[in-house]
Formats: C-alpha cells, sequence, structure tokens
DNA sequence: GACGTTTCCGAACACAGTGTTCGACAACGT
DNA sequence: ACGTTGTCGAACACTGTGTTCGGAAACGTC
C-alpha cells in the first residue's frame, strides 16, 4: 500500500529518466526545470507536487542506488573503494550522470560522506589523525572515480582498486 | 599607462573585496550580483563594464594570486604541494572564501589542474600511468587543503606537507 | 462496472535575478 | 583648462522560479 498509484511511480520514473538523459546530453548545471518538464512531458505543477526543485529531484535520482551502495559497505566495511568502483562499474550510465564532471558536485559530496565516513574507521596512520587520514583517500578514491568516469570505464573495476591499493600502501584498507 | 586610471582599480579593488566579504559571510552560491553592487557601493552597469557575470568576477579575484602560484611551482616544480600549502597559509582570508566549502568550485578547479599539471612530470609509479597517479595525488591535496581551510589552519603548513609526505610515500614529489 | 479519491494538466500569476541601454555627471590624466 | 573616460542610476526586456486552482483523467477498491 506503500506506492500504490501508478501515476506517481509513472511521473518519478519519467523525471528521474529525463534527468539523467538531459544531464548527459547538456550538464545539470545548464539544465532548466522547464527543459526537464519537456522532455518527461510532464506538467510543472506536478513537478513542484513531487520535489522542492531541481536539485531535489537530482538527489532523490541517486537515492536508490546510495542506499544500494551503503548497505555493500556495510556489509564489507574493510574495503570501501573497490566496492565503489564495482558498484559505479554496474551502474554506468547513472554514475556518469550524478559523478561524471557535468553532474552537480552535490551527488559526489555526499558519496564523498559516505566513504569518509568508512575509511575514517578502518584507516590508521602513526602521528597523523584518523580523520586526516581519511580526508586524504576519500579526495584520492574520488578523484580516481571521476577520472575513470571520464575516461568511459576503461579498465574494469579491479584494475582500478589495484590502482588505489598500489597509490596508498600505508594501510590494508583497499 | 596600463593602468591608469584610478577610478578602474579603485571599482575593481572595491568589487573583489566586496565579493570576498559576501562569500565568507553567506557562502558563493547564495549571492547575487546585486548584494555585490550593494556592499561595494557599485553601480549595476559598472560592475558589466568590468565583468561579465559573477564567474568572472570570482576567477578575476583569483587571477593574481594563481599568478604567483603558479610562478612559485615554476621555479621549484618537485614539491607542488608543499608550495600550495604554504601559499594558501600566506593568503588564508582569500583561500578561505575561494577555496573552502563555501567558495565556489570553479577556483578550486584551476587549482587543481595547476597541482595535476606539475605533478603529472614529478610522479611515477610503476604500472600505473601518470595521469592516474597525478590524479590520485591532486585529489588527495586538495582534499587536504579543503580540510585545513574548515579547520581554520590549525597546524603550519610544515604539519600539513609532512602528514602529505607519510601519506603519499609512493614517490619522492612532496 | 460504478464509486469516491487522488493525481495530473495547463494556464495564469507574482516574483527574483540577469544583463543591457543611455544620457547626464564627475573624475581622470595630461 | 582640456578632452577623454569611467561611473551612476533608472529603465527595460528577458529568463527562470515556484505557486495556485479548477476541470479532466486515471486510479484502486468494492
Amino acid at each position: 500500500m506503500a506506492e500504490e498509484d501508478r501515476r506517481v511511480r509513472r511521473t518519478r520514473r519519467t523525471l528521474h529518466e529525463a534527468l539523467i538523459e538531459l544531464v548527459l546530453e547538456r550538464g545539470y548545471e545548464r539544465l532548466t526545470v522547464q527543459d526537464i518538464l519537456d522532455r518527461a512531458d510532464v506538467g510543472r505543477s506536478t513537478f513542484y507536487a513531487h520535489f522542492r526543485d531541481k536539485e531535489a529531484l537530482l538527489l532523490a535520482s541517486f537515492d536508490d542506488i546510495r542506499d544500494r551502495l551503503r548497505e555493500d559497505i556495510d556489509a564489507a566495511p574493510d574495503r570501501p573503494a573497490t566496492l565503489l568502483f564495482e558498484h559505479a562499474y554496474q551502474h554506468q550510465r547513472v554514475y556518469r550522470a550524478l559523478c561524471g564532471r557535468q553532474g552537480g558536485s552535490l551527488v559526489i559530496q555526499h558519496v564523498h560522506g559516505l566513504i569518509g565516513d568508512a575509511l575514517r574507521e578502518q584507516l590508521a596512520v602513526d602521528g597523523v589523525p584518523a580523520e586526516v587520514v581519511a580526508e586524504f583517500h576519500t579526495s584520492g578514491i574520488l578523484g580516481l572515480l571521476v577520472w575513470w568516469i571520464d575516461h568511459d570505464f576503461c579498465h574494469g573495476p579491479e584494475w582500478l582498486a589495484g590502482v588505489y591499493r598500489r597509490l596508498a600502501p600505508s594501510t590494508m584498507a583497499s
């Protein structure tokens, strides 16, 4: 009974798809709510009945995937980078739209928080606060991710995970 | 004879100062051109005689500092991270406004390019493309920088440079 | 299949912010 | 004291936002 009405599902799904399409075509910043409405063929008032603004739609579009990523990380918290790379590889289209250079930086920030939280409890280096170590690694991992996305996912996720392990030997986490 | 007119200097300086102030107070994204005009007490048409938009003002405000940073890096290209940290420490107010979390991400992107270019020619790790190594390190360094800024420059620049050296021992660059 | 409910549409609206124009005036450097 | 150049301020057209509301259509349920 939670999601009973088909029309609601249809509207939200259509809007999400339109957003992804348009971000890939023209980049998030350049998009207008009206652009999304036209592409999705959804009425203006309908949009605002579902989302507060463009940003809310963006974040909602990432909700499902983020939840799954979080679950995976919770299940195996000792190798968040590997999980992130595999996850992105499985959802290339969405990750390209939301985490690539043309996506809004908001989603990246969320992922940053996710990975940062996981790393903070895994990493330890003598004489350096765990917070700082985690920050360095998280930023590095996301740098690798964005590079990978912008290079069309050349190489598999194992390769990238190997690169990370090679570049950050100061700890056990991968 | 290049910059003869005092009025021009005054206008540009006032606008830059107003921008920095307001970014520190309310964040770049939330700012209106009109806000900047009010704070600087400069006419609307005058603003557009100098800058195409808010973004152009932001980048111009970073021009001087960026040039000096580039010169420093060119002079000692083997330790770009250390130079960046020292540079930020010397210009805390501007860096806080332009590279902190509340600054537009544009300036950060510029710095990213600067550091990335320098690192790409310094780093080498067997079996990993230099491009990827540089991307990882650059992102990590900028992560450290942002963390440092957001923690009010606690510790000196040497400390942060030491942290970086400790976390990224896969190369000689510091 | 008929029902009451929920959602959607679409047009209208007020509003905020952008970037441009122009004439009058003031400040400038020489 | 001069001609030049920058600034002001008000007006304007324009784009995009977020809201409102009544009528129509689709929905789930019984």
